[in-house]
RNA sequence: GCCACUGUAGCUCAGUGGUAGAGCGCACCCUUGGUAAGGGUGAGGUCGUGAGUUCAAAUCUCACCAGCGGCUCCA
């Protein structure tokens, strides 16, 4: 006898089991063929899962009450395109072993095993397509059963993959005592897959699909296992969401970085110089310049000090940093000494000996830095310190070099060699909690004048079961428990993720995505007792003993390229006035008004505003085109009409229409104090007040 | 590093086993035009690199390099 209760608190009795649809059924038709799943109890089924006992129920329909998308109903349409696809695959090459094959927030893939001998092409994605309309078109119902886990187990077995059964032991150590499966259409006749579900009432509901890209992938996610091929594609309930999903990801594809780096001449790569190596073009020199100022003058104001550092350091500094030899992979190879090299090669010394040698000091060396923080310490080291000196807060602005893999290479946004907005703060165990707040705040700072209100924060903690960090767990503790309190003082919601510590300690790490969804770890914060133990450091307390001191490392931009990268994205390449390239340019009408446009530009240039003009032989309409395609804040219209009043006509960007005339000298005023105030106050604010 | 795709003029891209194409940009000429492209002329390319097949390769094959989308990694 189930009393279902529906989210409105309406309770519906019945005498005898039904399924979700016949409740459906009972509130109206439209609704029930509406409907692609359903809630029970707060989870996710199938429409005709039958309910025996008292629950909640919420029926599932395509899209909400106010026609928004229901993430529940396109997490059944893409896991049922994935079975569609998967059916659609094996028809095609019918040696291919299905592995996994889940949702995702946009799309889904399958993680498919193909035979060596027919792997899997971007031009069979018509073939497989056309099969999948079939497949839709026959609109075959998604029929799920369950067996007893034995049972389930002998009929993978007999299918032969080592890939289904393996998910089914999996399935089973998580304390499932059967196995489901869902077969597409009737069980024993059509196609099937073991699956825990839930999916559509059957496969007419996909309403659009399309097959998107191949990746390569690793079983388990693990490099050293079986290599898979991943097919990803997407599905919608409509032909026009699909349209409009496409159109979106062709529009972020206009604000990536790398579009707008080339389109607004910020940064080039050049082959000739290297992958990953990031030539500053004037333009975005600027944009960098500005940040750094911006930085430095909060550090300043924080009681840092500024350092410099060289770009290399001997292989020796790093064996104590511990980051030689466990990293060398991730590291340019070390620079050996001439004299060295020689009469190794002489010797005919093979590869192997060379790094053997080098990596039990034998042989000496230079690695490029592949991080500030050793340098810094030695420059703590360099004298003595007492209590009262700390904190010792050293920054620097120093360039790192990491041997990244090449497929992990992207534009600005992971490169080789990248400028870190670095300090080292040495303090004592009492002023962690405090300097770890200062560096938040500025994080929060940098954030908030910018504008970015889009990120996460993550604590990042160590992996209990992992060799790769080094220290006494007991200052781990201390360590991570210092991160979680100051996380805890953000006022924004963090998450704790084990396994994302640097090796030599926690971190609060702030992460925003860019334009097509990847996550990039920008600003950082990290607590550390490991460097100051490995490098011996000490200053004097209170009592005239010697006492370690602990070291915080922190990054409010994380590097210069990576942060600009996605600076580039969040602003779509229209900056501020304040960290914009060009920041006005000057538009004579004609010829005629050059000697009028020469002048404003020289006042504007006598208050550091960094403006052009464009005295091109174009009619003003090009003009004007052409500097909106550069994204410059402002444009000034002259002509006779303005030379005669002293003034110009301001056009600012983003605006449809020009905001009107201004005598100059006022302008001046304007953008000058915009640019001062970054942006507090505006040119074009003064339009708005003035016409009210 | 792995898988797929891509690589043609400064940029965006078309093209195809038989003499290399367009638009934008650039230079020059005409035009002196008041808020998102005025017109004309011209310069500019070993078709990513190297090998192979062929009478003939930018086009087909192989290798390499680079980019893109993923995977893995990221101190």
């Amino acid at each position: 006898m189930p009393q279902i209760t529906l989210p409105d608190g309406s309770v519906k009795s019945f005498d005898h089991s039904v399924s979700a649809f016949d409740v459906a059924m009972t509130i109206g038709e439209r609704l029930a063929k509406a409907c692609v799943g359903c809630l029970i109890d707060e989870e996710l089924c199938d429409l005709n899962t039958v309910i025996e006992s008292d629950c909640t129920l919420s029926l599932v329909t395509e899209k909400t009450r106010d026609k928004q998308d229901d993430p529940n109903a396109l997490f059944l349409l893409r896991h049922s395109t994935a079975h569609v696809m998967a059916e659609a695959i094996q028809r095609l090459i019918p040696g291919a072993m299905l592995v996994y094959g889940p949702p995702l927030e946009n799309s889904f893939y399958y993680d498919i095993k193909f035979p060596d001998d027919r792997p899997l092409k971007d031009g069979d994605f018509e073939a497989i397509e056309k099969e999948m309309t079939a497949i839709i078109k026959e609109n075959r119902p998604f029929t799920r059963y369950e067996l007893e886990y034995s049972e389930g187990i002998r009929k993978i077995e007999a299918e032969g993959s080592k890939y289904k059964l393996d998910n089914a032991h999996r399935a089973h150590e998580a304390g499932s005592l059967s196995l489901t499966f869902y077969a597409t259409g009737e069980p024993g006749k059509d196609w099937e897959d073991l699956c825990r579900g839930p999916h559509l009432p059957s496969t007419g509901r996909i309403g659009a699909f399309k097959i998107m890209s191949l990746a390569s992938s690793y079983w388990h996610g693990d490099e050293n296992s079986d290599r898979l091929t991943r097919v990803y594609g997407t599905s919608f309930f409509n032909k026009k969401d699909l349209k409009a999903h496409l159109e979106r990801l062709e529009e972020a594809k206009k604000r990536d970085h790398r579009v707008l780096g080339k389109k607004l001449r910020l940064f080039a790569i050049d082959d000739a110089v290297g992958q990953g190596l990031i030539l500053w073009t004037p333009n975005g020199s600027i944009v960098r310049k500005e940040l750094q100022n911006f930085i430095s003058a909060e550090l300043t104001k924080q009681g840092y000090s500024e350092v410099f550092t060289p770009h290399i350091g001997k292989l020796d500094l790093y064996r104590t940093s511990g980051h030689f030899p466990y990293y060398a992979d991730s590291q340019f190879p070390p620079l050996i000494e001439r004299d060295h090299l020689v009469e190794l090669s002489e010797e005919g010394c093979s590869c192997a000996q060379l790094s053997n040698n080098m990596s039990t000091g034998q042989i000496e060396g230079f690695m490029l830095k592949p991080m500030n923080c050793p340098h810094h310490i030695k420059v703590f080291d360099s004298q003595p310190h007492s209590y009262k000196d700390l904190p010792v807060r050293l920054a620097e602005f120093g360039t790192v070099y990491r041997w990244e893999q090449s497929g992990e290479l992207n534009g600005m946004t992971r490169v080789r060699g990248f400028t870190q907005d670095d300090a080292h703060l040495f303090c004592t165990p009492d002023q962690i909690g405090a300097e770890l707040q200062g560096c938040l705040s500025l994080v929060k700072i940098i954030f908030d004048v910018l504008g970015m209100i889009d990120y996460r924060v993550r604590v990042g903690l160590r992996d209990p079961d992992s060799g790769k960090y080094t220290g006494d767990p007991a200052n781990w503790d201390k360590a991570e428990q210092a991160c979680r309190e100051a996380a805890q003082t953000l006022g924004v919601p963090f998450t704790e993720e084990p396994g994302e510590a640097a090796f030599y300690g926690p971190k609060i790490d702030f992460i925003v995505k860019d334009v097509i969804g990847r996550e990039w770890q920008l600003g950082t914060v990290q607590v550390d007792y490991n460097l100051p133990e490995r490098f011996n450091l000490s200053y004097i307390g209170a009592d005239n003993e010697k006492h370690r001191p602990v070291m915080i490392h922190r990054a409010p931009f994380g590097s210069m390229e990576r942060f600009i990268g996605v600076l580039i994205e969040h602003f779509a390449g229209a900056f501020p006035v304040w960290l914009a390239p060009e920041q006005v340019r000057v538009l004579p009408i004609s010829e005629k008004s050059n000697d009028y446009a020469a002048e404003v530009l020289a006042q504007l240039k006598a208050v550091g505003i960094r403006a052009t003009s464009d005295t091109h032989d174009q009619r003003i309409q090009a003009k004007i085109k052409n500097g909106s395609e550069m994204k410059i804040p402002y444009l000034l219209i002259v002509g006779p009409r303005d030379a005669e009043a002293k003034a110009v006509s301001v056009r600012a960007f983003g605006t449809e229409k020009d905001l009107g005339s201004m005598p100059l000298d006022e302008f001046i005023a304007a953008i000058a104090n915009e640019y001062e105030s970054k942006g507090t106050t505006t040119v074009k604010e003064r339009f708005a007040t003035a016409t009210v």
